[in-house]
Formats: C-alpha cells, sequence, structure tokens
RNA sequence: UGGGGUGUAGCCAAGUGGUAAGGCAACGGGUUUUGAUCCCGUCAUGCGCAGGUUCGAAUCCUGCCACCCCAGCCA
C-alpha cells in the first residue's frame, strides 16, 4: 500500500492482520447486495470499499448475491447490479456467485447444529414467537417446543424440506439464549418454510435459510477475510461468531462494521425509489432524475467522480449526512479535466453581422479543453448571421453585467469583438435579432491586443444543428421527510425541460455517453438511451459555478 | 428505564499525552478569449458537557448529556 492511500480504521486493522500473516497474509472481501431493488449512491461506498481494499491489499472481491428472501428478489435486478458495478469501474472476474449457491452446504449445516443439540424446530406462530422473545427491557422466555429431542428435531427439519408443512408452520430456530440482552441472541429463526419459487433454485426448495445464518457461512465458504458491513450489523455479530464458533468451518472470516453514507436531501430507500418506478413519477430505475447509479451513469457523471467522493468521505462509524456539494464538486473536478468543450446555444437570439460580407464563411479554430492542447482543436464555421444564447444579452443591463448590451462590446469566443448597434424587436416588443458589427482585427490569435471585459459563445446560423437538451431536476427532498410513507409529499417536483438547441455540428455524431462541456452551460451528456446520431439528446449533467447567478442576486 | 454504537467548525475528516492536518461549503482578493478552471488569503484559544490525573489532555480517569441501531418467519 503506497503512503498517500487513506488509512481508516478497516485499513488499519487489515493491515495489522496482513502484517501478522493472518489467513497467510491473504484478504479477500465481498460485496453482498441483496437483488431486491438498484443500487444506489449509497451501495457506491460498499463497492469502492470492498473492492478498493482488495486490491491495495493485492487481494481478491467477491460479488455475492444475498438471495436468501425469494419473492423479493428479481433477476432483473441481479444484471442491473452487475452492471453498476462493473460501471463504477470494478471486476469480479470468476467470484461471482449467490448465496443460493451453499443452499444445500447451509442445510448441511443445520442438520449439523440440530445434531449438537444448538437448534431446534419450533411450531410457535410467528406472533407468539415474538411474544415470547420478551421486549427491549424484558427477558424472553423459552418456547414449549425448545427441548424437542435431537431425533424428533431432525424428522421435523427434514419433512419441513420435504414440503410436508405449510408456511409459517414450524421454523428452525438456533438455541441460544432467551434471556439475553441482545434480542438478536434470543434463539433466533435459521430456518423458515417459503412455498415460493427462488429465482435460481426454482422449486427445488421450500425453506430458506436466514440471513444471519446464511451470510457468515457463506463468508467461511468463500475464504473472506474481512466481511465488512455497515453498523445496523453490529448487534449480529455476536451471532455471526456464534454461528462460526459452533460450526467451526475450516475458514475464520471476521465481521466489520462502517457507517452508511448518506447524501443529504436525497432518498435510499429501495422500497421508495421503488415507488417513485412503479407509480411513473420517473421513467425508471435508471430515469436520470434517479440516485441510482444507473441514473447517475445515465446523467452523466463519471464513474471516476464518485470514486473520488466516497474516497473524500472517508470510512468510519460516525452516522453522516454529507452536502451534495461534496459529490458535485467532485463530479465537476473530474468533468473539468476530462471533458471536451463543444460550443451551443439552447435559447437562440440572432445576431446579425452588417460589415461581414455575405456568404462568407470562415472557420475558426477552438480548442477541445482550455489547459490540454493534448485534446486537439476543431474549426468551427463562422459567418454573418449567428445564434448566441439569449441570456447573454441584455437589454437594461446593471453595470456589472459585462456580456453584450446595446452599444457595448463583447468577444465571440474563438472569433472577433463585435459590438452591439441595433435592437431589432417584434411588434409585441420582444427581442428578435441584434445588428452588430465586428471588429475584423480582433480574430481570436491575431494578437490584436484589444481586451473586452466579456466573452460569449455562438453558433453559425447556417452551420449549426438542432439538438434536443435535457434539463432535468435531480430529486430533491425536503430537509425533514419525516416518517412520510408517500415520496410525493416530501419530494420536489422533479421537472423535465426539453429543449431544442443549436448545437456546433461537432456534436452530430457522438456515441451514447459521450461527455462535454457546452462552454458557460453546464456539462452534458449524450444519453445512453434516447439517442439519434442525426439529433442526438443531450443530458445536462451539472451545471458551471456560476459567480454571475450571485451577483445578479445581489444586484436585484 | 435492556443491549450495542457514535459525538472534533455549516458538512465530512485527521489526530493514539507535547499544545487542533486536509477537503467541501462560505467569504475576500488575483489571473483568465468559458463570470468556468486555476492561484492566494480568511474561517475551532477550541474537540458533547462537568469534574479529576498530569509540567502538559481532543487523547487517560470518573460522572453526566445528546443522537443512532436492535423486539422480521427482511437484509
Amino acid at each position: 500500500m503506497s503512503e498517500d492511500l487513506p488509512r481508516d480504521f478497516i485499513r488499519q486493522i487489515i493491515a495489522e492482520d496482513v502484517a501478522r500473516g493472518k489467513h497467510g497474509g491473504a484478504v479477500v472481501t465481498r460485496f453482498p447486495p441483496e437483488p431486491n431493488g438498484y443500487l444506489h449512491i449509497g451501495h457506491a461506498k460498499s463497492i469502492c470499499l470492498n473492492f478498493g481494499i482488495a486490491q491495495e491489499f493485492g487481494g481478491k472481491t467477491y460479488l455475492r448475491f444475498d438471495d436468501t428472501n425469494p419473492g423479493k428478489e428479481k433477476e432483473e435486478y441481479v444484471v442491473a447490479i452487475q452492471e453498476d458495478v462493473r460501471w463504477l469501474g470494478f471486476d469480479w472476474e470468476d467470484r461471482l456467485t449467490h448465496a443460493s449457491d451453499y443452499f444445500e452446504q447451509l442445510y448441511e449445516a443445520a442438520e449439523r447444529l440440530i445434531r449438537m443439540g444448538k437448534a431446534y424446530v419450533d411450531s410457535l406462530s410467528a406472533e407468539e414467537i415474538r411474544a415470547y422473545r420478551g421486549t427491549l427491557t424484558e427477558p424472553g422466555r423459552d418456547s414449549p417446543w425448545r427441548n424437542r429431542s435431537v431425533d424428533e428435531n431432525l424428522d421435523l427439519f427434514r419433512r419441513m424440506r420435504a414440503g410436508e408443512f405449510a408456511d409459517g408452520e414450524h421454523v428452525l430456530r438456533a438455541k441460544i439464549d432467551m434471556q439475553s440482552p441482545n434480542i438478536n441472541m434470543r434463539d433466533p429463526t435459521i430456518y423458515r418454510i417459503r412455498h415460493i419459487p427462488h429465482q435460481r433454485t426454482g422449486t427445488k426448495w421450500c425453506i430458506y435459510p436466514m440471513y444471519d445464518f446464511a451470510h457468515g457461512l457463506s463468508d467461511a465458504f468463500e475464504g473472506i477475510t474481512h466481511s465488512l458491513c455497515t453498523l445496523e450489523f453490529e448487534d449480529h455479530r455476536p451471532l455471526y461468531d456464534w454461528f462460526l464458533e459452533q460450526l467451526k468451518p475450516a475458514h475464520r472470516p471476521r465481521q466489520i462494521e462502517f457507517s452508511r453514507l448518506n447524501l443529504a436531501y436525497t432518498v435510499t430507500s429501495k422500497r421508495k425509489l421503488a415507488q417513485l418506478v412503479d407509480r411513473g413519477i420517473v421513467r425508471g430505475w435508471d430515469d436520470p432524475r434517479m440516485p441510482t447509479l444507473a441514473g447517475m451513469r445515465r446523467r452523466g457523471y463519471p464513474p471516476a467522480a464518485i470514486r473520488d467522493f466516497v474516497k473524500r468521505v472517508g470510512v468510519t462509524k460516525k452516522e453522516k449526512v454529507i452536502e451534495m456539494a461534496m459529490l458535485e464538486h467532485s463530479v465537476r473536478e473530474e468533468l473539468d479535466r476530462e471533458a471536451p468543450r463543444r460550443i451551443a446555444v439552447l435559447r437562440p437570439l440572432k445576431v446579425v453581422l452588417t460589415n461581414y460580407p455575405e456568404g462568407k464563411v470562415e472557420h475558426v479554430v477552438a480548442a477541445n479543453h482550455p489547459t490540454r492542447p493534448d485534446m486537439g482543436t476543431r474549426e468551427v464555421a463562422f459567418g454573418r448571421e449567428l445564434w448566441i444564447e439569449r441570456d447573454d444579452f441584455m437589454e437594461e443591463a446593471p453595470r456589472k453585467f459585462f456580456r453584450l448590451k446595446p452599444g457595448g462590446e463583447v468577444r465571440l469566443r474563438y472569433a472577433y469583438i463585435i459590438r452591439c448597434d441595433e435592437v431589432i424587436k417584434s411588434s409585441d416588443g420582444e427581442v428578435v435579432e441584434l445588428r452588430c458589427t465586428y471588429d475584423p482585427d480582433t480574430r481570436s490569435g491575431s494578437g490584436s491586443g484589444r481586451k473586452v471585459k466579456g466573452t460569449i459563445h455562438w453558433v453559425s446560423a447556417r452551420e449549426s444543428v438542432p439538438a434536443e437538451v435535457r434539463l432535468y431536476d435531480r430529486l430533491f427532498t425536503d430537509p425533514d421527510p419525516g416518517r412520510s410513507d408517500d415520496v410525493t409529499t416530501f419530494l420536489n417536483p422533479l421537472s423535465l425541460e426539453t429543449i431544442t438547441a443549436q448545437v456546433e455540428p461537432a456534436l452530430r455524431n457522438v456515441e451514447p455517453g459521450f461527455s462535454c462541456q457546452l462552454e458557460r452551460l453546464g456539462y452534458f451528456c449524450a444519453d445512453l438511451v434516447d439517442h439519434s446520431p442525426d439529433t442526438p439528446v443531450f443530458n445536462r449533467i451539472i451545471t458551471l459555478r456560476d459567480s454571475w447567478a450571485k451577483i445578479a442576486q445581489q444586484g436585484e
């Protein structure tokens, strides 16, 4: 591990284990999602942590689907999750597994527990079990079935597997301690009956292991050395250890907990995100307004930005709520470095250069990036008739407005300085055209020495092409969503504005996923789903920071 | 009022007995053919609170306080 990598508490533990030669110095981790929804920004932390740590220590990482609860889980999600992990930049190679791969071994382990007298079949109803469990402050009571004989337990458990009982008739429970102050240790259920087909094992099984039983053992089967999970499983660690202690598998993993990553003002509950999808409030899990990884990918967030964000946030046990600005900083930083610059006009206003020869076209050289010559240049057509951004002209401009105003001068980026001579309005007073003159001595790169305060962007009216630009809101909730179950009560309206912009021809044949900065308008990404080469569709990723907005606001 | 965790600036976060790193945000200034980027500066006499130990405490001790998680046949 190199010096500049963060040494959070988990990496310290692992470094010590490696130094001590524990597990022969090996590091094996796993990312274990339940395939019951799409991954969101919160999962990115776990992915980066598990895969990142393995990479740093020369170890391996499994992608394991924790599919022990059929009915909630779908194949669609296992496909989507793999896509998201890959997109984030991680590779599990041949280590794609499912908890269901181990159903047979898990079953055998359960029988072993029974034979050891450490598990029993309980025939109480779910409600009775709850009542017997006690409360946070009162101890539980032993189930009347707690002392069945090994033979009877074995027989019943086998018949559970054989499908002789209906859902809920019996469960298998670990025999631990109904008095334990830790409720998870009060004879937790480890197998339940579910006559429902499983997305992978079909109808082969009608009993399914619970998380606590399946997880630690799956970790053991895979040789996981460090099982990293979130804080809410801290209370389960004694149970995790108990199963391993009883069953003594060849390999002994260790569970370590860290805090979840929460983004302020956004929703990361799979259930609530599913509501948005099911109720048609968004167009799908990958809608660019969604805080899912799929949504961010489609919006155009670079995966490197998300990795950087996760790294900046760090790994601790403190429950944190990170400001959106931090994520957006990482996105802007990555995009600023990597996104080529292009010119476009979202809301066009016509400019006619009255002293520019009719029919003349010249090509000006535009840099693809202001500080990276390696990204090259391109030529952009310039002519007598241009489009500029409507916002770049103000008829009655405040003092600090240094774009175009009547009688004022401005530089057209990569081209000439122009002056606005005349404002042409329609009958209802709307500005429809500006008559300007250009200064032929000020062509970009000519070294004229003339300086003007403002620089605006433009496209040639004749050479530019239309493109569809989508300005999505991003999902934003009330500061305090409370306990409401209905997402619409605390969500912003999630508007989507579609604009037909005029863009330079170089944007016509870009690939889906191509990201660029449209100068002064922000960063945009060619849509991954709805995209045509002729009239490309761009989603706005994020705007540029805009100090003018602040000035304008203060001025008013 | 049982058990398990967590408290360092508006938000993250380092710090492990030697006198509070860094990032985000904010604010002020400089460069700029993107009001972007970049650069410079400001921003905790203070580490949840109160005592104690010590030459010296965010770090050790004692006692409080606040917040989060756990009573699924969910994960």
